[in-house]
DNA sequence: GATAGATGTGACCGTACGCTTACAACTGTA
DNA sequence: TACAGTTGTAAGCGTACGGTCACATCTATC
C-alpha cells in the first residue's frame, strides 16, 4: 500500500486492524500504547510520535519500505534531476 | 528499503539526503523542519512527530510503502495467524 | 593560518504530546 | 429493557516536543 499522506497512513492502519478483526483496545494493548491515541491516530493526528506509530505497525504484521518515488515507471532517470532541482532553485 | 526500526528510518533518510548531496540544513528548508531536528532524527529520535518525518521522506523523493510482514515467503498464510494469536492470548 | 560550511549539542520557551479518567453515543445480545 | 463492548471526546497533568540562539568541532579551500 503506497502512503502519501498521513490520512493514508490512517486509513491504512485502520483497514489492516478492521482486517483482523481486532479492536482499538487489542491493538493497543499489544502494540503498548491507549485505546485513545489509536482512536485518535485513526483519525489523521499528524503530531503522532514515530515510535508508537512503528510499535503499531508493528503490532499490525505490517512492514515499512521506503522507494523512490515515481509516477510514471518509465521516467526514473529524470526524476533524480526533478528532485534536486527543487533545492538547487536558490 | 525495509524499516524495522527508527534506527533503520533514520540511517536509511540519512544515506538517501547524501546520495543526493544534500546538507541537512538544505533538506530542512525543502521539508520546512529546522535544521536541528534533522540532526537528532538521524541520530534515531523516537519521539519525532510523524507528520515532519512524512515531510522529510516526501522531500527526498522518498514514498512510503506499507506491506504485510513476511519473514519466509513461502509461508504467509501461517504468519496472520502467528498474528491473531498474540491478540488472543488473554 | 584564516575563513566558510557542515554537524552535533545545549539552554530556553511556548506549546502540545500521550496517559488517565470520565462520559456519551452507538451496536448487538441476552 | 438491560447489559457489555466499541468508539469518539474532553479535561487535567507531567513531560517533552520543535524552533531559535548559541557555541564547539571538524573539514575543505583560500
Amino acid at each position: 500500500m503506497k502512503i502519501n499522506t498521513i490520512r493514508d497512513l490512517a486509513a491504512t492502519i485502520r483497514g489492516r486492524r478492521l482486517d483482523l478483526s481486532l479492536s482499538q483496545a487489542e491493538l493497543a494493548r499489544t502494540a503498548s500504547v491507549s485505546r485513545e491515541w489509536v482512536s485518535e491516530f485513526e483519525s489523521g493526528k499528524s503530531t503522532a510520535e514515530i515510535g508508537l506509530v512503528i510499535r503499531v505497525i508493528e503490532a499490525l504484521g505490517l512492514r515499512i519500505e521506503l522507494t523512490e518515488y515515481e509516477d510514471v515507471p518509465d521516467s526514473s532517470a529524470l526524476d533524480l534531476d526533478s528532485i534536486l532541482q527543487e533545492y538547487r532553485e536558490k
